[in-house]
Parts: C-alpha cells; structure tokens; sequence
DNA sequence: GTCTATAATCAGATAGAC
DNA sequence: GTCTATCTGATTATAGAC
C-alpha cells in the first residue's frame, strides 16, 4: 500500500508557514504562470528572501507539486462532503457543477486552476502522486454519473461524458467574469441543464 | 479598418525559412512548454544557431504569436471550407467537431494547442491580434450552432453551448491516446452524441 | 542569411552568520 | 527560522565577420 509521503505528496498537517507559503505560490503561479515566477517573487508575497524559502521547501517545482495537491485535495473534500449531503441523484449530480465551478472561480482557490494547467512543469517523478489524488477526484465523478444516467437524468455514454464535461468546467476558468451577468452557481445551474436529457 | 499587419500578427505569405521555423516551434513548444523551450532548442531543431533566428524573427515571443496565428488561422480556414461544403445544418454542426478535433490532435497540428495553452505568455501587446483570430473562429461556431438550435438539433442556449463545447473539445488533448480504442472521427461523433437533443 | 563570440541579465540554490 | 552574500549556470539578444 503506497502511502501519499511516498508518492511525494504533502502530508495534511502542513505547519502554518508552509501553508501561507503554498497560498501565495498559487495565487502567483495561477496569474503568472510558474516558469514566470521566480523564487524572489515567492520570497517577496510572504516577507521572506528567497534564500529562506528553501528552509521549507528544497525545490521550487517542491512549491508547485505542493499547491497542486492542496488544490485537488480540497476540492475533493468539499465535493465528498456536498455528495454526502445530498438526498437525490440528481442533487448530487448539482453538487458535481457547484463545487468545482466555486473552487475554481472562487476567490481564494487559485490552487485548482494551478493543477490543470501547469501539468507541464511537474517532473516525471512527482507526477504519480498528483495522478492519484486526481483519480480520487475523478472517481466521485464517475459514480456520480453513473447513478445519474441510471436515472436517465444524463445520457448513458458515462466516461466520455465525465471529460467532456471537466474539460467544459475547466475551461470556464478562460472566459467567466466575476462581474458578468452570471453568479457562479446560476452557471452552475445552466451548465448542468445543458446536459440534463429531456 | 485595422490590418493583420497593425495587430502584430504575420502576414500569411511566410517564406520557407520562417514557415519551417513556426512548424518546429509549435512542436517544441507544445510538448516543452514555451518557458522551457530556449531559443537553442529553436535552434537545433531547424539546424541554425541560436542567434541566427533573430534575423528571422525579433523575439523568441514573436515566434510564439506566429505559432498561435498559424493554428487558429489553418483550423478557421479548414472549418470555413467544411462548413461551405456541408448540405445540411446537422453535417456543419458535424464539421465543427470533426474539424477541431483534428486540428488539435492530428499529427502536425501543434500550434492549435500552444494557442490553447501558452496563453499567459503572450505580452498585452500581441494580445489584440490574436483575440481577432479567435473571435472569427468562435464567430463560425455560433452560426453554425444557432442554426442547429434553429432545427431542434441542439439545445437552444447556444453561447454558453459554445463555451462549453470548446471547453470540451479543448480539453481532450489531455486524455486522448492515438493508440486508444477511438479513432479521431470516432471521438468526434461520440461527443456531438452526448449534444444532441433526442 | 548564417556564423562566432559575447554582452547583460537573471535564474535556482547553497553556506554560514545570527 | 531567517538573513546576507554569493556561486554557478543558463537565458535572450546583439555585433560584426564571412
């Protein structure tokens, strides 16, 4: 049984300092990109030089695999928790949209938004623990739909649908304005009427 | 009226040495990372030294934005011919899936996918010329998806299908394997499936 | 047009004092 | 834990010969 440490996956119980640290890195990598970020733009976010940040990390890519993990960890999290509050298939399957359309648009979740778009910068051998957590994520989605399309409340073709429909979500992250027409949650509802049969 | 040439984007008559040297870029760029390609990988990859592209181009940024025109504009003129060939409004809302999808996951097609995803290194200036291209692209999506919802083909909320469809499509590059049990064409009528109001 | 050589800058990471 | 100082190497871009 491998264990999240082996896979080079941050514990939970991260200590104050690192934790403030993986925030600011994800806020700045999201704007910025990682490659453009340098380790004096990190120093900087939180009151450090950026000797110091590598007390606490002995890479900057440590920094980067750490905000991804964060991002997908939390965001699985909080969609186990809506999935277990919700009494029907079909709240679940609202749940799917508002959790991942709030984590991503959110305010403070610029860690998700990281993990779909910096893949690139991750190295070979910290990938397989980000895959994992990703898994998990995606696994909730799977059931989801499934017991969804059971219903008929989405057509059958199940996996496709599951990436079809992340790729939509994650790409919202490209065009959504905070001060446009829609809240989070009406696009939410939308897009999940959009593949809802009927 | 503003010209191609005033929004920084290339003229499309490139001579044989900078057309080379765009094709080899998309390449580089979209397996590497634009950040993580130096111009010495450009370089080797067309057999010049390094400095030597700078007779070519001005920056290594002008090659990025010279990458991304090329991908939008080949896949727009691919569609806008598909479109005027099909007899029928379901075979163009065909073509839109058929002709992204091979954009984007053909062989020689990388630069559709660095427009995609090397967005963030693209400087304000050479932002205006792009965003032009792209909004033709989307400008034949709508058409071509209003008059399907027109026909009953598709579901009638037909901006936020354009988002989310391309979100889809866009996202495929992440998952699909050419040594997978889908062939390209296959992909795309699995997905145009999963719209369609039956 | 392409080469060689190099300027000018900046990057990630380390060592040792405090 | 954090700072100062700095090492080492890489990067984009330029200048001038051919």
């Amino acid at each position: 049984m491998k264990t999240l440490e082996t896979l080079n996956v941050s514990p939970p119980e991260e200590n104050s300092r690192r934790r403030e640290l993986i925030e600011a890195a994800a806020r700045l990598f999201r704007d910025q990109g990682y490659e453009r970020t340098t380790v004096r733009d990190l120093g900087n976010a939180v009151g450090l030089q950026s000797g110091s940040l590598f007390y606490h990390f002995r890479t900057k890519e440590e920094i980067l695999v750490a905000v991804m993990a964060l991002g997908i960890s939390r965001t699985t999290e909080q969609l186990a928790e809506a999935i277990a509050a919700a009494r029907s298939a079909r709240e679940k399957l609202a749940a799917l949209f508002h959790v991942h359309l709030n984590s991503l648009l959110g305010d403070n979740q610029a860690a998700l938004e990281v993990m779909l778009y910096e893949w690139r910068s991750v190295s070979e051998s910290s990938r397989p623990g980000l895959i994992v957590l990703r898994d998990r994520y995606e696994a909730l989605w799977q059931s989801v739909l499934d017991e969804a399309a059971s219903q008929g409340l989405v057509k059958t073709d199940t996996r496709l649908l599951r990436r079809t429909l992340l790729g939509s979500l994650h790409w919202s992250v490209q065009w959504y304005r905070e001060d446009g027409e829609l809240t989070v949650d009406q696009l939410a509802e939308r897009m999940m009427a959009l593949v809802l049969t009927d």
